[in-house]
DNA sequence: TGTACATCAGTGAACGCGCGTTCACTGATGTAC
DNA sequence: TGTACATCAGTGAACGCGCGTTCACTGATGTAC
């Protein structure tokens, strides 16, 4: 059998796909991501502007593919953040909230750009299924510290977890950080609204 | 003494500053915020694409007045729903959270464009005294609740309210709504979201 | 009341620009025999 | 091992387009006398 692999010589570019990604992120934090564009992604890989095209189809989708990356890239932070927390529920839930707050400071360009609908192909199944995979940490660690809550109840808590914590990183990211941080260092100001939504979360009643 | 007024007459257009702002609306919520253009937006006013420049400057000048305007609203939102609710401290702080979600439900694109740093010309003052009234009501509310509460608790409990109410309406605006809806309809949801808040916001102790 | 003038909101042609997409091509890599 | 061929990633020129901005202008409105 021949040893098949990957060609990783210098084939031509070597990892044009990756590359190309990068320089997504790379713009998408200089001039915001709706100031993308192929051209300026493709210079910034050192490749012809039509170079991108066999790889993504056109500009919606490198862009979806790059959105993609990045649910995927949330949801596995907060998968990792959750695996080395103890196993209580609020040590859970809160793990769960500083890996999606983490994801949103340690990848600002992802994090914005995922969230501009306008720009996707929202019907593009590996989005799809990425974007749900990004949001099931956080409920899995809700419904695990809430067994006998029944589902209404619980669902509310799941949207107010969900609302604090992703309000938080939007806020953050989008310019309002003197606001949001007031006299505090911003992982103080994380950490308490992280604290204060897992206690409102799962406290007991209802 | 003569009588003064704004020239009411059909002078040549009318109210081209006003027609240029809803022309603005008109498109991003058409086409999303990013794709709004001069051209585009002289075109739904009906009126030559240079026609915009003397009254805004260039397109950064009509997209930062029309953001101001949605800060001036989101602000009034608030203060109207406060206005006619009861003076409890939890009714209170729960008519600022229902006019700001309110607002972001019947302003979309003004919601939407208001956080689009990158569009918007962050050096003007009208721009950012908007922006702070618009902040104001849900802090002023808060603070009447929570008289005896220390500076930095105070900070962080309004850390979490503006985070969720501001999380829930994002989220409900950029295309999660059948995940943040659930079972229930959007109003039960958004007045489940918000009790929550409240209760956590205004919780004793601390 | 009538006339001459100033103002100024809006016009429309022109500019240069960067964009996304297409497509015939090149030339390096890998394969068959 | 050597040669002929197939593959295919990336090239570069060309396309048509809509953009933001500038600027000399027009012509209706309002004012001075």
């Amino acid at each position: 059998m021949t040893v098949r692999q990957k060609p990783r010589g210098r084939f031509h570019h070597g990892d044009l796909r990756r590359a190309l990604l990068d320089a997504v992120a790379e713009a998408a934090l200089e001039h915001g991501p709706e100031a993308v564009t192929l051209r300026d992604c493709a210079r910034r890989a050192g490749v012809a502007h039509s170079a991108a095209a066999p790889h993504f189809g056109d500009k919606r989708g490198l862009l979806t593919a790059f959105a993609t990356e990045g649910f995927e890239r949330l949801g596995a932070a907060q998968e990792a953040a959750m695996a080395t927390a103890p196993r209580t529920a609020s040590a859970q839930l809160t793990a769960s909230g500083r890996g999606y707050i983490g994801f949103a400071r340690a990848n600002p360009a992802h994090f914005r750009l995922m969230f501009r609908e306008a720009l996707l192909d929202g019907t593009d199944p590996a989005l799809n299924a990425a974007r749900e995979g990004a949001w099931a940490p956080l409920e899995r660690s809700l419904r695990a510290g809430l067994p006998r809550l029944g589902e209404p109840a619980l669902h509310q808590r799941l949207v107010l977890a969900w609302s604090a914590v992703h309000g938080f990183a939007t806020l953050e990211s989008e310019g309002a950080q003197h606001i949001l941080h007031g006299a505090e260092s911003a992982d103080a100001a994380a950490e308490a609204c992280i604290a204060a939504v897992v206690r409102a979360a799962l406290r007991r009643g209802d």
